[in-house]
This record gives structure tokens, sequence and C-alpha cells, in this order.
RNA sequence: GGAGGGGUGCCCGAGAGGCUAAAGGGGACGGACUGUAAAUCCGUUGGCGCACGCCUACGUUGGUUCGAAUCCAACCCCCUCCA
């Protein structure tokens, strides 16, 4: 066990996959106040659950008394990373990802205390020396450190070239422009320490010896382990998409659906990873058996939910949740209005369907009530043609379900 | 620049003039069983107020044909080898 709190906790906590020198990075990390980054590229305009593993990593390095820097890849998106992807993603214009930097900025607000104190985080944004440099310049200085032959025993590259996808210069550059980032970041506020996926080893190891060769620096990385479901699947997807951590995207309601819904096998691992209960205490949740575990879910999905939209939101979807599946009675879940009029003249159902978000088409809907999937005020709908109207108003709101698990209620206005 | 191979639905992958909205698998969704879990089994899986019908879809654009994912031409993109 690594001779530093932060290091001991991470480690227990599940957080470690690689590091390049534990014994020396505890030492450093001992030595006092130590600053740390993760990098974020800016593909989307939010993040989403597949990050939070790095996320909540930089809010345990900020709750032992360290600065967690979070540096945003203006420029890096700029190029693509091709760590991890079987091929290469689509370009952005330079206005999207301006505009998603600013979605992905607000991501970490509810997680880590910016501002100016010591342990404070601090954003950083690559495109401010990325874009700046000059080719032959860069080449000459940096480009010398750099063997073509090392380059493409890496694995990102070695991925591509083996599934005979193509590997553009552009992105073969990639792993470059990441070594200079973190030997800049340690030259403007003193980076010590590079944290990111375990596909980022490659690009990690690589910033550490070039800052060590031209500057004599000796930094650290680390990799926090990908994480999948204990079945094998690849972690963050729900029935309508992609778990992210934005309100109007995902609701305080569908994220604490989406913790709930763990599977039994991963309870006690991602209570560690995405909550900050005590380890004792997720030790004893994790000895309970059969339906018991269900407590223990619930009480993850509150306290991960509670991270990121806040108590009372996490309360309210706990709420929300047992008014529903255990009382089995119409709570205040997420909603959709119609017009009032078109109510009273009658809705098709499998149009009410689309309408609350429950069926991508008027066929899949159909599909749905075809297949008992379809209820309207819990009572299947039997008939692809049956018509909802105003009769159906229970205090003022029709509830429609989709399946098991996915309630919606339709009021008229 | 030369030679060869290839681009099919969310993904992989079969199909080589009509029987093809396109086999099979994966994924996804629904049902049964459960504990809002996993595993298993069953069903569904382009759109349209969808019996019939119509529309869109096999890289792009044209063409041949009664009829094209399947044949022809040009173009775009990818892979391999050569220069």
């Amino acid at each position: 066990m690594p001779d530093d709190a932060f290091l001991t906790e991470a480690t227990a906590r599940g957080f470690v996959f690689q590091c390049t020198d534990t014994a020396s990075l505890a030492a450093a990390l001992r030595d006092g106040p130590l600053t740390a980054y993760i990098g974020f590229d800016c593909t989307a305009d939010s993040l989403h659950v597949g990050s939070l593993v790095q996320i909540m990593l930089l809010r345990l390095l900020q709750k032992h008394g360290h600065r967690p820097l979070v540096l945003l890849g203006g420029g890096t998106t700029r190029i693509g990373d091709p760590s991890g992807k079987d091929e290469s993603r689509k370009m952005l214009s330079d206005a999207e990802i301006a505009a998603n930097m600013d979605g992905i900025r607000r991501c970490f607000t509810p997680f880590l205390r910016f501002g100016e104190g010591p342990s404070d985080a601090i954003l950083a944004d690559n495109g401010a020396w990325l874009n700046a440099l000059g080719y032959i310049p860069l080449l000459r200085e940096v480009g010398t450190h750099f063997t073509v032959n090392r380059m493409l025993t890496f694995d990102s590259v070695k991925l591509r070239l083996e599934r005979e996808q193509p590997l553009t210069f552009l992105e073969f550059n990639y792993m470059i422009l990441q070594s200079y980032d973190f030997r800049e970041l340690a030259r403007r506020y003193g980076v010590r320490l590079q944290i990111g996926g375990s596909d980022q080893w490659g690009n990690i190891v690589a910033g550490i010896e070039l800052a060590r060769r031209t500057d004599a620096l000796s930094l650290f990385g680390l990799t926090t382990p990908l994480i999948t479901t204990a079945s094998g699947a690849k972690m963050g997807k729900t029935a309508r998409g992609a778990v992210w951590l934005t309100a109007d995207r995902v609701s305080p309601y569908e994220y604490w659906q989406f913790w709930r819904n763990t599977e039994d096998a991963d309870m006690g691992r991602f209570l560690r990873l995405f909550t900050e209960l005590p380890l004792d205490e997720i030790a004893r949740l994790e000895a309970l058996g059969g339906a018991e575990i269900n407590e223990a879910k619930k009480l993850l999905a509150t306290e991960a939910t509670a991270l990121l939209h806040g108590p009372e939101a996490a309360a309210a979807a706990a709420e929300t949740a047992r008014r529903t599946f255990e009382d089995g009675g119409v709570a205040d879940l997420p909603s959709v209005t119609v017009p009032a009029a078109e109510l009273v003249a009658g809705i098709p159902a499998f149009r009410l369907f689309v309408l609350a978000g429950l069926a991508a088409s008027n066929a899949e809907a159909r599909r749905l009530i075809r297949g008992g999937g379809a209820r309207v005020n819990d009572a299947p709908v039997s008939d692809e043609a049956a018509v909802v109207d105003a009769a159906a108003l229970r205090d003022g709101a029709v509830k429609l379900s989709a399946g098991r698990k996915q309630h919606r209620l339709v009021r008229a206005g």
C-alpha cells in the first residue's frame, strides 16, 4: 500500500490501474500540495458517466489538499485522439469546439471547487499554446525526441494498423501534442502528475519522457481502469442513450434510475468509485444478500445523484422512484404537455407514446403496443388503434409506461 | 502514377438481375421468470394513422433493362503491393 493518504484511498477505492512510480509519487504527494491534471477533449457539449471516474478522482485529490487542473482540449480536439478508437472521428469546426468547451466546463462545477486558493481547481485550455505552435520550430524542438519506431509500438497506433484501419498523419501527431501539453503545464503551473484512462498510458508516458529530456523534470502518470459492467458491457448506456452529466440531457430522475439499475455484482465497486461513503460502510453494504441489495443500490443512486445535482434533487428523484415502483402510484414523473383540445378530441395511444418520448416513431410505438409493453394508467394497451382522451386523466395527468421501468406523465395544457 | 481488393441497415457480415426492407450474428427494445439485478427462454428490430398501398434505403451521379444492392460508365473514399 502506498505511503500517502491520497494514493492509499485512491487505490482502496479502485481508481488506480497503473502508476509510473508509486513510491516516488507518494513521496512527492507527502511533500505538500501537488498539482495534477486530466485532459478532456471537446468532442461533445457535455461529458457523460464515462468520464466520471476521472472527475471523481480529481475530486478525491482535492479533498486530500492537492490541486486539480482540468485541461480542456481546445487545441487537441482539432487533431482527434486515436487512442482506443478504431476509426477517426469526424472533424469538428472551431465554432463547434468552442461551444463544446463551454458545455464541458460546466460539468465540473458540481464536483470541484474552483478558485485562487492553494488547492482550488484551475481550468486551462491547451489551445492557448498549441494553436500558436509553428510547424518547423515544433519539429526541431520536440520532434527530435520522438522516434517513429517507438511511436509505432503504441497501442493506439498498433490497433489501427492491425485492423487495417486508416490512421492519418494528423492523428499520428496527437501523442506529441499531448506530451507537449504535459510539459507545458509543468512549466506554467508546476503540474507534476497526469491522470487519464488506461488508454492514455502511452500518451502520458511520452509526455513524462519529453519533460525529462528537455527540462530534466520528473513527472508522474497514473491511469484509471476502464469501467465496464460486470457482464462486460461498456458502462454508461441506458434505454435512451448515453448518460450525460447535464440535467437538460439526462434529468436527475433518469440519472438516479441509471444508478438504481446497477447490476448486483457492480454495486460495491460503484459505491467506492462514485460515492463518498466511508469504505467500512461500503463493506457492510456489500455483505447484503438477495433483495436487500436493492437498499444498497438506492443509496448508490441517491449519493451519486446528490454529487451531480444536489441533495434535494436526489431526494426528490428517490421519492419519485419510491412512489412509482413501490407504491405503484403516480408521482412526479418526467412529463410532457399536450394541448387540452387535442386530448379532449382523443389521441391515438401510439401517437401519445411518441409525444411523450417513449417511442422514436409511430411504428416503434405500435410495436411496443403489439409486444404488450405499453400501458396507460398501468393498464396494458391491447389495441393498436386505441384512443386516449380526457377520460383517462387522473388528477390532471395520464400515466404512460413503456416496459416496466420507463414512465411518463402527459398533462393537458 | 501503376496493379489488385473493397465501400450493404445501429455495428459486423451474407447476397451477385425479379422470390430482397435485404440471410446470420451482435447490440437494442418488449414479454416471461425475478428483486427496477444477472443468467435463461420467447418476440420485435426502415418510415408513413401501416389489411391492401405508398415512400425511403445497399459510397455518389448517370445509364442498360419490363425490373438493379446485384449489369455498365464516370466520380468520391478506403485497403494492399509496386513506383
